[in-house]
DNA sequence: ATACTGTGTTGCGCAAAACACAACATGACT
DNA sequence: AGTCATGTTGTGTTTTGCGCAACACAGTAT
């Protein structure tokens, strides 16, 4: 009972003879006459009645063509209704940790809006610790952050660019770290701003850990965002990911410490799991990532 | 697009699981994921998210379940619907000539109504002459009636019964009859009633054109039915099939002539087409005639 | 670390289904 | 009687669908 047959069906019952109906439908004739006579097996009635000379439906041929009908539109409307809705749409939710907000995000989804501008978007930020778990758990279909340590199971990573780890000090230093702006960074001595958690301060720490070093740490803070304005007061220096300075409204009130250890950069880009990617919603911004980064 | 890949993928959108949904269709695994598969083509989008741990619907999944739900439907309404008008049903319009109402009818109709009380019945009487063309023009199903002496194209005749067409008389003859019913009639002297047409009218003029005899015509009548009260009031002796006579209610108010010629016998049966033989209504009728007249 | 388990997918040979071509059957027309 | 028109059936070929086995991949256990 395929929607061809039913086609077949069709045709043979508007013109009522088998002939140009098979030419019609492109099928011998004698294909046409096993294609009817399966139908009406199917259908467990005879559907045209025969003569050598004409063809005419059957009471039974006259209900199956109103199915017929009825059974192809519906099948036409889903068709042009899913067809409609290929044009990439639906929704897409996207994770953004605060440094992806700063950096990559506002052009990727400049374009994506402008590409796809269909898509219901819904945008959330937060920490890149909680990306990952986001979109493992399916809250969210993608998360833009900076790339885990540790690759995390099932998750689909494309790196977008990449960004130094940058240390940052007072324009006008106090004397504890006046110094330190033109020697090498002394980090045993030089009051450090630090992140409480994330990935610069596991950067930060490895570090510190492999050079045997204990920081002389002036206070914590939470989030990059936060860093910026506390080393500007002078609370003494710290790092960042250099995106996210040229992006902070403080980008001009702090500088950056040339002599200063070279930390590993900051990877950013997409987080997705396999399954979120055959969205099309969602493999739509990630190729419109990979274009872009190339 | 077959029912049972639609069937197929409802198993799966419920179970999610393409192992035991395979199971329950008793299908091989890969046959499933092929039968998804063609139908992802089909529809243009995936219906499924797969994951190497688990299954879930896409948007155009759920769209399409939505679909498939509704056209399994539509076709299992349909199915039944059919079938419970197979329990033989429709319409079936009967042309009988009067021959045949006196006759055959009333037995076949009877049997008909009881073993398919469904279907609508439609009777229509006339002339025997009438018959075959009203079948030929699809104006009718059926008619029972005499077999016409050529046989027209495209008519099927079942022969039920047959009847001899025999010579009547008035109880009290007049004079001019008197003698005629204990000798061989003679039809050049004997009063004669005549149907106007019809077939025993053909019967006698060939009959008499053989014998080269002219007849002694005293009136003529249409139908058999207007002869036998003819008869009876003594306008002459005539001929009607034996079968009418036996239904007549003057049918004991005119004797039978036994020393009279041997006319071709009437044969009644079933007239009608190929094409309407193929109708389950018409179909009953003549099966059950086939059998009766077993 | 390595093997094992659960799950979906792919390669491949085979069997069933569908097809085209030709021959046939039937009835009408000449 | 012969020819035409039309649907059906016989037969060999191509296409489709299926099952088996092998594979791919990710988690989990030893």
């Amino acid at each position: 009972m395929d929607n061809r047959e039913l086609e077949i069906f069709l045709t043979l019952a508007e013109l009522l003879h088998f002939g140009r109906a098979s030419q019609v439908c492109n099928l011998s004739a004698s294909a046409l006459t096993r294609t009817i006579q399966r139908l009406e097996e199917q259908v467990g009635q005879p559907l045209f009645l025969r003569d050598n000379r004409t063809v005419s439906l059957s009471a039974a041929g006259e209900q199956f063509r109103i199915y017929a009908r009825q059974a192809l539109q519906e099948w036409q409307q889903f068709h042009t209704a899913i067809k409609s809705e290929q044009t990439i749409a639906g929704t897409l939710s996207i994770y953004a940790s605060i440094t992806a907000v700063y950096s990559l995000l506002p052009d990727l989804l400049e374009s994506y809006r402008n590409a796809y501008p269909e898509v219901q978007l819904e945008l959330r930020t937060g920490t890149a610790e909680q990306a990952v778990g986001q979109v493992q758990t399916g809250e969210i279909d993608l998360a833009v952050a900076a790339l885990p340590d540790r690759n995390r199971s099932q998750i689909e990573f494309l790196p977008i660019t990449t960004t130094p780890l940058v240390f940052i000090a007072p324009l006008q230093p106090e004397s504890s770290i006046a110094l330190t702006i033109e020697e090498q960074l002394d980090l045993s001595k030089t009051p450090l701003v630090l992140p409480q958690a994330g990935l610069s301060r596991r950067r930060l720490d490895k570090w510190l850990k492999s050079k045997r070093i204990s920081p002389n740490i002036s206070s914590e803070v939470s989030g990059n965002e936060a860093i910026i304005p506390m080393v500007k007061l002078g609370c003494g220096v710290s790092i960042v990911p250099q995106l996210v300075l040229e992006r902070s409204p403080f980008r001009d009130e702090v500088q950056i410490l040339k002599n200063a250890p070279q930390l590993e950069p900051y990877v950013v880009g997409l987080c997705s799991t396999k399954r979120n990617l055959q969205r099309s919603s969602v493999q739509a911004f990630w190729q419109l990532a990979e274009d872009q980064s190339l």
